[in-house]
Order: structure tokens, then sequence, then C-alpha cells
DNA sequence: TCCTACGATAGACAGAGTCTAAGTCAAGAA
DNA sequence: TTCTTGACTTAGACTCTGTCTATCGTAGGA
């Protein structure tokens, strides 16, 4: 069993044939996928899977910190599993891929308290937007 | 005439009582709306414009260059008029509200060409998120 | 093996945004 | 000023993404 899917059983998460094909297609392809491309991979091992069961999932996911959402141009969020290690977004404009980087020489972003607004942050977002290489 | 519609003018935009009155509501209130209240805003001066036209205006005005859309957590993208002054972006988890923020400490981001993909990077964006003072 | 609470399902619903076809009108030409 | 024309606007249907509800199914403990 995956890493992914031992996390998850370890925290007492009920193990049912949906939620474990859901968690392989995403620690398996690695890739940022929508919940549309969520479900129809899912949907190839297990036909019967719902729409509704999907997004539950993913939810769950995103909750428990195993999974991180990223919005896009497009319309649909995209899902992506490599929450553990903290990196950027090169997101393309045109197609919506995503690529993770994981930037060398980039310091941690902060915000003095005098320009926080009396927000209290929980995370900081950095997006490059611009055309894939196949977009250009 | 406000510096936006002239700009707007300049550039051979047709101008329409629509899309002065969309450009007025973007320029005059400096706060960043969905298009349904950009549409709401617009129809309390002009009450026949349409939903299409509003999203058809403020598209344009994105693609000009003079509007950014800012993607929130929650549902509907936001559009701030502030195009042409770097900043960042304070977002609400819970409501959805945005602040800009100028910071003073942080340094220009940028990706070395190696950690680039191939991509043509037009902007980076960063986005702080967390809970506003009235969401805490 | 049986129970039961938690999870899955279908499908209706809602919100955001796009598209289309027909009508309207801004702005340049005469 | 009037005409012309192509760009703009409109209503409303449509699509896509995501949520909710009521009902059914089943994982896992007793």
């Amino acid at each position: 069993m995956s890493d992914l899917l031992e996390r998850l059983r370890g925290r007492g998460w009920r193990m049912t044939a949906q939620r474990r094909v859901v968690a392989e297609v995403l620690d398996g392809d690695h890739v940022h996928l929508t919940a549309d491309e969520v479900h129809a991979r899912a949907a190839a091992r297990l036909p019967e899977i719902s729409r509704a069961t999907v997004y539950n999932t993913l939810g769950e996911l995103v909750t428990l910190g195993e999974v991180i959402e990223v919005a896009t141009d497009g319309r649909a969020k995209r899902y992506d599993p490599n929450a553990h290690h903290a990196h950027q977004h090169l997101v393309c404009s045109n197609c919506g891929t995503i690529r993770d980087v994981h930037p060398s020489g980039n310091p941690m972003l902060d915000l003095p308290d005098g320009e926080r607004f009396g927000f209290a942050i929980a995370d900081v977002e950095v997006t490059y937007r611009g055309l894939c290489p196949d977009c250009r």
C-alpha cells in the first residue's frame, strides 16, 4: 500500500474502495488534476464511483492536509498531491497546466505585522503565470 | 472624465454608456468586486445593463491590462482596478475579502532559467491566505 | 454473523460564467 | 445632418463546477 494510503489509515480514515481509488489516482499520477479528471481516472478503475464521492474525498484530503487546492485562471480547481514539500507553481494562462517549482534562490516570504491589516496569515502562495512551452 | 476612461478612449475603445458605467464603477470604488457586484452597481446607474455586457467588458479590461482578475478560495473571481502598481494580496479564506499590500521588505521574485521548464513567465502573483479580522 | 454509524449514490439544485442570434447604436463618411 | 456599417448589447438558454439531500450500502467492531 502506498505511503498516502498508509498515512490515511493511520489517521483512522475508514478505507473504502472509492477512497482507495481516489487516493491512488492522486498518489500515483503526481500531476495536477481537476476534480473531473480525478473522477474520470477513478471511474476507469471503479465505474460506479460518483462525482459527489470524488468531491467529498478530495475535500477531506484537503482538510487533512494531504492535498492542496490550486486555483487557476480557468474554471476548475486543481488538486496537488505534493502537499508535504513547500513549493511554488508555474501556471499556463492558456491551457491551465501546472508545474511545481522548488526555487533555490527565493527567501521565505513574510509580511511585517504593520502590513497585515489584522489578518491571521496561514499560508503564502506564489504563482508564476505565463505560457507553457506547448502554448507559446 | 477619469484617467481610466481617458486611457481607454485613447486606445480606440468604442465608448458606450455601458462600458463607461462599468469603468466608472471599477475606477471610482477602488475595491475588489465580483462580476456580480459590478453588475449590481452598474445597474444602479443604468438599469438595463446586462450581465453578459458586464462580463464582456470586464474581460476586455483584463485583456487591456487595466484590471487584474484575482481568484479567491470562494467561487467568484474578483476584479482589482489597481493594475498599474505592483502589489500583493491578502485574501480571507472564509469570506473572500481582499486587501492590497505593498510590502516594503520583500525582494522581487524571479525564477532562474533552469527552473522555468520552458515557460514564458509574464507575471508573479503573491497571495497571503488567512482570516480577516472580522472572521477570526 | 450481526449491527450500526459512517460513507456512497443518484440526481436535483445553485452559482458563475459563456454563447448565440437578433436588435441597437457610436462614430466615421458623405 | 443623415446615412452606413460593423462593433456592441441584450435576453435567455446553456455549460461547467460544485453542493446538498434522501436513501441505500457496507466496513469494521462486538
